[in-house]
DNA sequence: CATTATGATTGATT
DNA sequence: AATCAATCATAATG
């Protein structure tokens, strides 16, 4: 029933034109070679008769084959159409209903919530995240490069490096949206013409809706079978794209001088607690022009490292204690530490490795964070976040700091 | 070319 | 889920 319509469609004419075509052509092939001279006549007659009705046999067969699908197709419709103007037809019908609601158990009704696929969530978070999927083009990725270089930080590195991948990628992003549209086409089209088909059935026997409703559910799945295998392709490919061009492992960018400015200033005036709380990493993630969970991994280095040895550090705090002071004393208005050039030089009499240090950080205020974000960890309350340990040079443990 | 600096990743821990 | 600690891989430096 289902595939005989398109083929009733082009059959018969397909099947007469083969027979027609074959005629003209065998006929020409055999009397290409008439003999120069009058030479087996007979044969050559007998030849091509023979031939011919070969043909021909072949032609009607082919036809008759032809014209019986055409036919039975024939026969059957005046037989549904009998079938459903015979008087008997609504009993019948109804007979059948009956017993197909008493046999009829066999549909299960319960299992019909598919849980969705974590495989497919999970391919179409990360085809989401890759902005694969994401909002149109310009979007996603495209969409974060783009923020991260206007907002002033960023090195000039990226969008260089990004050009090519933006690129490929959007390929990728092309190809996958067409052939997602086109999956989405096919799966409609062939849904339609099922329901078209289960209607028409219905007419002749018990179809209930609900059995099409199951029956587009196992077209949908199918389809979104199809669908997954092409999300992971895409994934795959953006996987080996990724590889390939920026896997920030593999080409790892240094922060811009002015980002790990910002990240310093943060982290040495809060030096007794350099936990930023998410809004305070959202902030310096914008002002430094990287993600978020770059300002995470940032701190987390930082805070191992400073604690592995802080001797190393003191310059650098020393530095940064000293850019917060002053800002903080020129925003007060009462201009003093003077010692341009030497700066931190004053406090640099750093001892390589030993014991106690007077709190070297004056008090820094954060400048560009006047506002209220304090870290939700108050747990761990001034200073302590570096004990337990006995690192080289346990330096003057500051705590002199304010600020949060 | 060896060493250091640094951003990211990974597994454990709480 | 956030952080620590160790580690990886590359960038920067001498």
């Amino acid at each position: 029933m289902l595939q005989q319509q398109p083929i009733t469609g082009n059959g018969p004419s397909s099947g007469r034109g083969l027979a027609l075509n074959t005629h003209p052509r065998m006929h020409g092939l055999n009397s290409v070679h008439p003999p120069p001279h009058h030479r087996s006549d007979d044969a050559g007659l007998e030849g091509t008769e023979n031939g011919h009705e070969n043909r021909r046999d072949i032609g009607d067969i082919l036809q008759q084959i032809m014209t019986i699908t055409d036919q039975s197709l024939d026969e059957a419709q005046a037989k549904k159409h009998a079938l459903n103007c015979h008087r008997m037809k609504p009993a019948l019908f109804s007979v059948l209903c009956e017993i197909k609601e008493k046999t009829g158990l066999s549909m299960r009704n319960s299992q019909e919530e598919e849980p969705p696929d974590p495989q497919l969530v999970r391919l179409d978070n990360m085809l989401l995240a890759e902005g694969v999927a994401g909002p149109e083009k310009g979007g996603g990725a495209a969409a974060a490069v783009s923020a991260a270089t206007s907002s002033g930080g960023m090195s000039p590195d990226s969008s260089l490096e990004h050009s090519d991948y933006k690129q490929k990628l959007s390929q990728i992003r092309t190809i996958y949206h067409t052939e997602l549209e086109k999956y989405e086409q096919a799966c409609s089209e062939f849904t339609t013409h099922v329901m078209n088909l289960l209607r028409e059935q219905s007419r002749t026997r018990p179809v209930s809706p609900r059995e099409i409703e199951r029956m587009v559910a196992i077209i949908h799945r199918k389809f979104s079978s199809i669908q997954t295998q092409l999300k992971q392709s895409t994934c795959e490919a953006v996987m080996i794209l990724r590889s390939r061009f920026l896997d920030a492992r593999r080409k790892r960018r240094n922060f811009s001088k002015q980002a790990t400015e910002v990240l310093n200033e943060y982290f040495y005036s809060h030096l007794s607690n350099p936990y930023p709380s998410e809004e305070a990493k959202e902030e310096l993630a914008k002002s430094c022009g990287i993600t978020v969970s770059q300002v995470s991994n940032w701190f987390g280095n930082k805070r191992i490292r400073y604690k592995k040895n802080i001797s190393k550090f003191q310059e650098e705090a020393n530095l940064y204690a000293m850019k917060t002071a002053m800002g903080a004393t020129q925003r007060e208005g009462s201009p003093q530490t003077p010692n341009s050039t030497g700066s931190a030089d004053l406090f640099l009499g750093v001892p390589p490795v030993n014991g106690e240090q007077p709190g070297y950080h004056m008090g820094a205020q954060d400048l560009r964070f006047s506002e209220r974000l304090y870290s939700p960890r108050e747990s761990r309350t001034n200073g302590s976040w570096q004990d337990q340990n006995t690192p080289p040079s346990p330096t003057g443990s500051d705590a002199s700091d304010n600020s949060d």
